[in-house]
DNA sequence: CCTGCAATTTGCGATAGCGCAAAACCGGCC
DNA sequence: GGCCGGTTTTGCGCTATCGCAAATTGCAGG
């Protein structure tokens, strides 16, 4: 088994609180494992048998409905866990998890979960931590979905991948991997057409640059504005 | 301060490898109050000074918009927790919890959980499968608002209902609180219109009994039919 | 029993966004 | 360098759902 820097991982929220000795128990029960660009991690419904955290790379857990749509529920950043199936008492996980650029993540086996809280129960409360961080941006999407457009919607999709996952260029802000017009629709509860549309729009306005699963925030600031406008303040 | 009985708290899941000495020493660190119908328990973006459990009653968790538009987050059924903002190192409520029935609660002061954590690490870790849980049904109503159209939705709702707080009746299953059409509204992203004409729909065909803030789902097993429709599958 | 208010119902446009289909585009691969 | 397949763009009609407004109803007090 491979040998996992403890340096590389220590600063983490999931480690806050753990001693360097503790974590390098803990890193012992783990190994590391690379998926090329476009391999599943795991599948909606298969065992849980591991969980997850991310070292290099971007994974995107998305959820598909009996009919074949899917959701994204999220794009996964490294120092980020997933897969936490375990954590929350489930068998199955609850979505599937696909590399979208080549990662490195480190996996423990599902059984490891009890003996690791019980010997380092801050691990416990640290999930709990970022768990609940996720619940409560679920809710805020929720809101979302609720009360705004599907413009507003977007233009918050891009802001919160730009914050997570953005590379800072002259010319603005870069979203760091690759996404598709479906993977904007499939975050923000729309069609691909319209994701298109609207990009359109933006680009000729000036506000992004994009290509083909690529995505730059020229003027992010311009786009907060639209965010954060109400369904009947002044459109152009 | 009042003394609370064990008994009545001691099989929630909340509580589970907590021994009977460790829960009353838990306990004696909560008051109980009771809220009358329609009092605020807190207020979103109020300090989190405690968080709660329900004893007796109904609360309404809501979280609203800067522009004023509101959303149900969830309804606490008794033995629930809620205001939890503290797990997940918020300092403010991120919604406003209402008593919509006369409601008794558990209230520990949020400073005492890191205590409560360290001493009974079970908390933390029965804590994190509830939020995991909630994680996970948040989520599913996301792709449910991005997949589905309002009629399956309000079913859904609807059901999810019935199985948390809905009575038995001879004639059906009632929603065992008082919830009005705005709040199914803000429950399923639609408006109360909507709401109120596909209830209206749904009365005129049998399959709910429904009145001010009262709702009786008299066939429910026509609505799960409802529910699980696909947007094409034949429309009567 | 009567009155008043909040909840609900319903009609009638208006429209944002969907869905389908076709065309244009862009990269990577042979 | 040219071909192929997936991605993106765009036109066009359609409709589910919203929004507003007005009428109606039912419960809670007095």
């Amino acid at each position: 088994m491979a040998k996992v820097d403890t340096s590389l991982v220590a600063h983490l929220p999931l480690f806050a609180g753990v001693t360097p000795e503790a974590l390098d128990e803990i890193l012992r029960e783990a190994r590391s494992a690379r998926y090329p660009k476009n391999t599943a991690i795991f599948e909606q419904g298969a065992d849980a048998q591991s969980f997850f955290l991310l070292l290099h790379g971007h994974v995107r857990a998305a959820k598909t409905t009996p009919t074949g749509e899917q959701i994204v529920v999220r794009y996964v950043a490294p120092g980020e866990t997933f897969g936490l199936a375990m954590a929350i008492g489930a068998a199955r996980y609850p979505a599937t998890a696909m590399a979208v650029d080549d990662s490195v993540v480190l996996i423990w086996p599902t059984s490891a979960w009890p003996r690791l809280v019980e010997r380092f129960p801050s691990l416990a409360a640290n999930t709990l931590q970022t768990v609940g961080t996720r619940l409560q941006e679920s809710h805020t999407r929720i809101l979302e979905m609720s009360t705004q457009q599907v413009e507003q919607r977007i233009a918050h999709a891009l802001l919160r991948l730009a914050k997570q996952s953005g590379k800072k260029l002259d010319q603005g802000i870069e979203i760091d991997f690759p996404i598709s017009r479906q993977d904007i629709a499939q975050m923000t509860g729309t069609t691909l057409h319209t994701v298109s549309r609207i990009l359109s729009g933006w680009e000729s306005q000036g506000l992004v640059e994009s290509g083909r699963q690529r995505i730059i925030l020229r003027e992010p600031h311009k786009i907060v504005v639209l965010a954060e406008r109400t369904p009947d303040s002044g459109a152009a």
